[in-house]
DNA sequence: CATAATCATAGTAAAATAATAGGAAATAAA
DNA sequence: TTTATTTCCTATTATTTTACTATGATTATG
């Protein structure tokens, strides 16, 4: 019941990209730096949030990535799922209802939609702009 | 981000005990014919659950298991955290909480705080009566 | 004493996780 | 135009976790 490195990851560096102050590309190398993450697996990390739209990218000297839309559009649940996948609790959740055929008279699986429920409520209601401001009045009581 | 099959046998397993009528014992086996579970990975997870005290188990002819209290005093958060361990999303929330450096001014530590209470608040206020009495139901309306 | 059951421990195949590795293609600056 | 920088693309690999399976000892009943 644990979210992935990728998943982890892939929020931070979305944040980190938010904090850039300017409009200018960041490198997956100087994300890698601050994060202390692998620069080679964020690269496959942000690949997929490339090819989702999420953020946009230019190759060669002075390349990199930056977010491709406002940080106050990106939740945290559409970042995680992409990364993550479905954040559904079980697998007979996902896709096909009716794949497990206990399904109907499973009280279980009841359980496991309040969970999942309750995690997107979480993850749905909470932005990359919400992050990166507490971020910022985190960072300046630090400064006092 | 998957509850494990153990998770969630364990918490069948626990109903399946529960909605035994009489107060005999119930024997793995018949309960992995019900469940359609391999009984010897059953067992793995019925010794937890005895070594914790939810069961009490008599070995023999005629032995099995049978719940150790009341179907009310179990909560579903019980069960899974004993069988999952830890419901929290990440590890750097669960016992030393100074185990990352970042943990300080990691925003992100807070969303995964968020998710896990929200996790907590579902499962701990589910209990095996409850689940008992919906399945209860839907067998009765089932039968028509 | 035979049978039926839990108890205890070890082993194992498959999948998922968490990276590493190597190089091609594109861009900017020298 | 060359060189350095950086993304893009694909493959490989080590480790861990998951989900069982196997074997046998121990205990209780009839």
């Amino acid at each position: 019941m644990k979210i992935s490195t990728k998943g982890r990851y892939a929020l931070r560096l979305m944040l980190d990209l938010a904090m850039s102050p300017g409009d200018e590309y960041i490198t997956i190398k100087s994300i890698a730096a601050r994060q202390n993450i692998s620069d080679k697996y964020l690269e496959q990390i942000i690949t997929v949030l490339s090819r989702a739209g999420y953020v946009k990218s230019t190759r060669g000297a002075q390349g990199g990535y930056k977010l491709a839309h406002p940080a106050d559009t990106y939740t945290v649940g559409m970042i995680l799922r992409l990364i993550e996948g479905n954040l559904a609790p079980v697998a007979c959740m996902e896709d096909d209802p009716n794949q497990c055929p206990r399904c109907a008279d499973c009280v279980t699986l009841d359980v496991w939609k309040q969970v999942g429920d309750a995690i997107n409520q979480v993850v749905d209601h909470i932005t990359l702009a919400d992050l990166l401001k507490k971020q910022l009045i985190r960072q300046e009581a630090a400064k006092v």
